[in-house]
RNA sequence: GCCUCGAUGGCGGAAUUGGUAGACGCGGCGGAUUCAAAAUCCGUUUCUGGUGACAGAGUGGGAGUUCGAUUCUCCCUCGAGGCACCA
C-alpha cells in the first residue's frame, strides 16, 4: 500500500477494474430486487457543469447504496441531443449542429467517465438519432389517427426583421434578441396533444406518488388548475351586434352573476375582431394588444388596459344591456377568452372598473358589509349572502348557485363545468434540430400521417441554419414527397418537434435501448419500470415531470408498458452557487471576474471584507451569491477540480456542502477540507496496514473504553444508513462519518483488541464511504485484506448491542432554561429522576423563594421545572 | 402579476413526534513541529458584560399558542425557482 493518498492512481486503477469486470453492466435477471436510478440526461452543451456533477453524484450515490444492499441496479445515461443552441452555436461558428452536438457529446463522455459513476454505458444513446426518434415518430402517427394530436392555430413570437418564430428566450424587453426589432403575436397552425383530456388523471395520480416531495405536486396541481363552476352564455343579436349569437364565459363565481356590469375580451376574440371593423381606434388597441412576446409573465406585469366597443351583450338573468370591453389583460387562451366582469368582487375587474368610470354593483354581504369602496379589500371577494340580487337574495354561495344555475339551464343559457388551466401542449416548432414531425399535406387527403414503412422521417444532417426560419423549409428534396394515400405530389411538414418529447420517454427506452421491433420491448420496461428514484433539478418541476408522466400514461395506453406512474420517488437538487465579482466598465457595465482570479481579504473575525484581482491587484467589487452562469463568469470547471483533486474530492465536497435539495455554494476552502478528510483516512489506514494483520475481535471483552468506540462505529453505520438509504441527507451521513474518524484517530492500538476494533471501525469507514467516493474505498478496501471489490461488498450492518448505554445524561431546566445536566441509570424511573433533579444544587438555586408548580419528565430527555 | 420554496454564528450547514440551538466542515485566533516553509498535530472560536466562576441575549422582522418554539398559527420583509418556444 502506498504511503501517500494519491487521487491520480487510484481513480484510474478502480476505474480500470470496474470496466474490466463490466460491473455495472445488468441484465433482466429474474427473480432479483430491481433499482432503477435515474438522473436527468444532460443536454450537450459544450463541458460538463457543476450542475451535472452534482445531479450525477447524487444518482451515483443512491445507485451504489442499493447495489451494495443486494440489488440490481440499473443506471443508464444518454444525450438530450436536440434543442436550440445547437443551431446557435451553428450560425456562430458556421458548423452543422448534427457534428457539434456529436462532437459535445464525445468530450462530455470523457469527463463524465472520469467521475466514476456506476452506469451501465452500453445503453447509452443521443435522442439526435433515427433510431431514438423513429419511435418518437411512431407513437405521433399512432396519436394523430387516434386524435390524440390535433391541428389548430397557436400564439407564436414573430420577429418582423429576421421574418422567424422567437422563443420566449429570444425575446428581450419586447424585442427580438438578434434584430431588435418589436416582437408581434402571429398566429400559425401547429399540432397539439390533447393533454387535457387526461387533466384529471394527471391530477388525481398525484396523491399515489408519496415518494414525490410535496411542494412539486403542488405545483403541479395548481398548473393543472381544475376549478369548477359555470359556463354561462350572455345572448346577442342582429340588432345589436349584426348577427345571432352567444358571448360564452366560465365563471367559478355564478353567485355573483348579477353584479356582472360590463364584459371583457381578449384582443383576439372574435367579438373584437367585429367590433374593430370601421373603428379604427379600437383596431389600433388591438394591434397594440398584439404588439410583445407571448410570455405569461409579461403579459401579466403590463399594465392593465382596456377599450370599450360599441356592443352590447344581453344579461342572462335580467336581460340588462351590458358594454362589451376589450382588455389586455383577458387571455385568448384560458377559458373562453372573455370573462364577466364583476367589479364589486373581484380585484382586477375591481381596479379596471374603477380606472375606466363603469359601475360597481355589490351582490355579496362580505365582512366588510354591504358597500365596495375604495381602496381594494380582499374582504370584497368572501363569499357570503347575497344581496340586489332580486329573488336571489338572501342564499348562501351554495344554494346561489343551484338556484342561478337552474334558472340558467331552464333558459339554455349555461350550465355547471369544469375547467382546467392546463391548456394543450403545442409542439410545432419552426426549427430545424428536433424531431421531424412525420405528416404529408396533400391538396385532396389533407394531413396524413406519414405510414409506418416510411419511417423514420430522417433529418438530414449537414445543414447549417442562418437563423432565417428553418432551413428545411427552404430544402425541396426534404419537403418534396406523394401523398401516401392517393399518390399525388404532396407537401411534407417541415417543423420538428419541442423538445420536451424526447425527453418525455427516455426513461423507458433505456430498458431496451437497441430494441428494432419497437418503441420500448414491453417486457424489459415492465421489469424496469417505474423509475424507483429520479434525480433532477426543481427548475423541471412542472413542464418536464408532467409531460413524462402524461406521456407514460399514453404509452400505458398504446399497450406499451403496465404501470401508470413514470417515477416512483423524486429527489429534486438544488443550484450550484457561487460569489461574483465585478469592476464597473467606464460605460457603466459590469465586468465580471471568474472566483478563481481573485483573492479575498478578511476582517478579525474571519469575515470577509473586499477582493482583489490576483493578476494587478486591484480591488473588485462583490457582487453576491448567484447560480453559476456564463454571464457571471462565476463558474468552476468541474474538469479542473478533478485534475487537481481527483474525482472522490469533487464528489465529497458535492454531497457534504449542503442537503441535495438545497442550493450548494461552491468554496475552494471547503473542497480543499474535503481533500484534507480523504488524505486523513488513507494515512490512518495505512498506519494500521503497516502494523500487520489483526486478530478477531472478541466482544465479549471489550473495556469501557473500547465499548465506547465501538458504540460510535455502530452510531455512524446507523446514521449513514438512514441519512443515505432514506433520507437521501448525505451531508449528515457524511459528518456521521468524520465523527467516527476522529474517534478512531484517538483510539489506541497497542493491544490485539484495540486493533481488531481498528480494523472494524476502519472498514466501516471505508463501506460507509463507498457511495461517496467509490474510488479511494475501492483501493482501501483491498488494503484492508479483502479480496472482493468494494462495489460488490455489503453496507454494512448495524449491530444494536453496541450501542447500548447503562447511564444516560438528562436535561435540567427551571422554567424552560437550561440549568444543568444529571447522569442517571438507564433504567431509573420518572420518580427517581425528579427526586435527583429536585435535590440538584443549580435548581434550588434557581428556585430558592419560589414555589414549585409543576415537574415535566421527559424520559431520556430533560426535566423541566416551572416554579414561580 | 400568479404558483412554489427558502431565511439559523465570520461562512456552508446540524438539530427524532415541539425538548440541551450551533453537530460536522470551512475560515479566524493562539500554540507545537520545522533552519524556514508546505504538510501535519493540539487548543480556542454565537454575541454582550465579567479577570473569572457566571449571568443575560440569540434561529430574517412582528404578534400568538405552550411548562418549553429553529420546529406549530397569523401578519410582514427579503431572496430563489417556475409561468407553457431555454433545457
Amino acid at each position: 500500500m502506498q504511503e501517500q493518498y494519491s487521487p491520480r492512481d487510484i481513480e484510474s486503477t478502480a476505474q480500470t477494474e470496474w470496466t474490466r469486470n463490466e460491473v455495472f453492466k445488468v441484465t433482466e435477471t429474474p427473480d432479483q430486487n430491481t433499482f432503477y436510478c435515474l438522473s436527468m440526461f444532460p443536454y450537450p452543451s459544450g463541458k460538463l457543469h457543476m450542475g451535472h456533477v452534482r445531479n450525477y453524484t447524487i444518482g451515483d450515490v443512491i445507485s451504489r447504496y442499493h447495489r451494495m444492499q443486494g440489488r440490481n441496479v440499473l443506471q443508464p445515461m444518454g444525450w438530450d441531443a436536440f434543442g436550440m443552441p445547437a443551431e446557435n452555436a451553428a450560425m456562430n461558428n458556421n458548423v452543422a449542429p448534427a457534428k457539434w452536438t456529436y462532437d459535445n457529446i464525445d468530450y462530455m463522455r470523457t469527463q463524465l467517465k472520469s467521475l466514476g459513476l456506476a452506469m451501465d454505458w452500453s445503453r447509452e444513446f443521443a435522442t439526435c438519432t433515427p433510431q431514438y426518434y423513429r419511435w418518437e415518430q411512431w407513437l405521433f402517427t399512432r396519436l394523430f389517427e387516434k386524435g390524440v394530436i390535433y391541428r389548430k392555430n397557436g400564439t407564436v413570437n414573430w420577429d418582423p426583421i429576421d421574418q422567424t418564430v422567437l422563443a420566449n428566450e429570444q425575446v428581450i424587453d419586447g424585442r427580438g434578441w438578434r434584430s431588435g426589432a418589436l416582437i408581434e403575436k402571429r398566429e400559425i397552425p401547429m399540432y397539439y396533444f390533447r393533454i387535457t383530456d387526461y387533466a384529471e388523471e394527471l391530477l388525481t395520480s398525484l396523491d399515489g406518488l408519496t415518494g414525490w416531495p410535496e411542494q412539486v405536486k403542488t405545483m403541479q396541481r395548481n398548473w393543472i388548475g381544475k376549478s369548477v363552476g359555470m359556463e354561462v352564455h350572455f345572448p346577442y343579436d342582429q340588432a345589436s351586434i349584426g348577427e345571432n349569437g352567444k358571448l360564452k364565459v366560465f365563471t367559478t363565481r355564478p353567485d355573483t352573476l348579477m353584479g356582472v356590469t360590463y364584459m371583457a375580451v381578449a384582443a383576439e376574440h372574435p367579438l373584437a375582431t367585429i367590433a374593430a371593423k370601421g373603428n379604427p381606434q379600437l383596431q389600433s388597441f388591438i394591434d397594440e394588444c398584439k404588439r410583445g412576446g407571448v410570455a405569461e409573465a409579461d403579459i401579466a406585469t403590463q399594465e392593465k388596459k382596456g377599450m370599450p366597443t360599441s356592443l352590447f351583450v344581453e344579461h342572462p338573468l335580467t336581460g340588462e344591456k351590458l358594454p362589451v370591453w376589450v382588455a389586455n389583460y383577458v387571455l385568448m387562451t384560458y377559458g373562453e377568452g372573455a370573462v364577466m366582469a364583476v367589479p364589486a368582487h373581484d380585484e382586477r375587474d375591481f381596479h379596471f372598473a374603477n380606472q375606466y368610470g363603469l359601475p360597481i354593483k355589490p351582490v355579496v354581504r362580505t365582512s366588510a358589509g354591504d358597500e365596495t369602496p375604495e381602496p381594494w379589500q380582499d374582504a370584497y371577494g368572501e363569499k357570503g349572502e347575497l344581496i340586489n340580487s332580486e329573488e336571489f337574495d338572501g342564499l348562501d354561495f351554495a344554494s346561489a348557485l343551484e338556484a342561478i344555475g337552474e334558472v340558467l339551464s331552464q333558459k339554455d343559457l349555461g350550465a355547471p363545468r369544469t375547467q382546467y388551466r392546463l391548456r394543450d401542449w403545442g409542439i410545432s416548432r419552426q426549427r430545424y434540430w428536433g424531431c421531424p414531425i412525420p405528416i404529408i399535406h396533400c391538396d385532396t387527403c389533407g394531413d396524413v400521417p406519414v405510414p409506418e414503412n416510411q419511417l423514420p422521417v430522417i433529418l438530414p444532417e449537414d445543414v447549417v441554419p442562418d437563423g432565417n426560419g428553418s432551413p428545411l423549409a427552404r430544402m425541396p428534396e426534404f419537403y418534396e414527397c406523394s401523398c401516401p394515400t392517393c399518390g399525388a405530389p404532396a407537401k411534407r411538414e417541415t417543423d420538428t418537434m419541442d423538445t420536451f418529447v424526447e425527453s418525455s420517454w427516455y426513461f423507458a427506452r433505456y430498458a431496451s435501448p437497441h430494441f428494432e421491433q419497437g418503441m420500448v420491448d414491453p417486457a424489459a420496461a415492465n421489469y424496469w419500470l417505474p423509475v424507483d428514484q429520479y434525480i433532477g433539478g426543481i427548475e423541471h418541476a412542472i413542464l418536464h415531470l408532467l409531460y413524462a408522466r402524461f406521456f407514460h400514461k399514453l404509452m400505458r395506453d398504446e399497450g406499451l408498458l403496465d404501470s401508470d406512474e413514470p417515477f416512483k420517488n423524486l429527489l429534486t437538487q438544488g443550484m450550484v452557487i457561487a460569489e461574483t465579482y465585478y469592476r464597473l466598465a467606464e460605460n457603466g457595465s459590469k465586468v465580471w471576474f471568474n472566483p478563481a482570479d481573485v483573492q479575498v481579504e478578511r476582517d478579525a473575525k474571519g469575515k470577509i471584507v473586499a477582493a482583489r484581482l490576483a493578476s494587478d491587484g486591484q480591488p473588485v467589487e462583490i457582487g453576491g451569491v448567484e447560480k453559476m452562469s456564463k454571464s457571471k463568469n462565476n463558474g468552476v470547471d468541474p474538469q479542473s477540480m478533478i485534475d487537481q483533486y481527483g474525482a472522490d474530492t469533487c464528489r465529497l465536497f458535492m454531497m457534504f456542502a449542503s442537503p441535495p435539495d438545497m442550493s450548494l455554494e461552491w468554496s475552494d476552502t471547503g473542497v480543499e477540507g474535503a481533500h484534507r478528510f480523504l488524505r486523513r483516512v488513507w494515512r490512518l489506514a495505512h498506519q494500521h496496514v503497516t502494523a500487520g494483520p489483526t486478530h478477531k475481535l472478541d466482544k465479549t471483552r471489550l473495556d469501557d473504553d473500547q465499548k465506547a468506540v465501538r458504540r460510535a462505529i455502530h452510531l455512524a453505520i446507523r446514521q449513514a444508513s438512514q441519512d443515505i438509504g432514506q433520507n437521501h441527507k448525505f451531508n449528515t451521513a457524511i459528518a456521521a462519518i468524520m465523527t467516527l474518524m476522529n474517534v478512531l484517530e484517538k483510539a489506541p492500538q497497542a493491544s490485539n483488541q484495540d486493533r481488531a476494533l481498528l480494523q472494524e471501525g476502519l472498514e466501516a469507514v471505508v463501506l460507509l464511504l463507498a457511495p461517496i467516493t467509490p474510488h479511494i474505498s475501492h483501493g482501501l478496501w483491498h488494503a484492508l485484506g479483502h479480496e472482493d471489490l468494494a462495489v460488490q461488498a455489503q453496507w454494512p450492518v448495524l449491530d444494536e448491542s453496541a450501542l447500548v448505554q447503562d447511564t444516560l445524561q438528562l436535561v435540567i431546566q427551571v422554567n424552560g432554561k437550561l440549568r444543568g445536566h444529571i447522569e442517571v441509570e438507564a433504567a431509573a424511573t420518572r420518580e427517581t429522576i425528579e427526586a435527583i433533579a429536585r435535590a440538584n444544587e443549580n435548581v434550588l438555586r434557581f428556585t430558592e423563594g419560589l414555589t414549585i408548580r409543576k415537574v415535566i419528565v421527559v424520559p431520556g430527555k430533560l426535566v423541566n421545572i416551572v416554579a414561580n
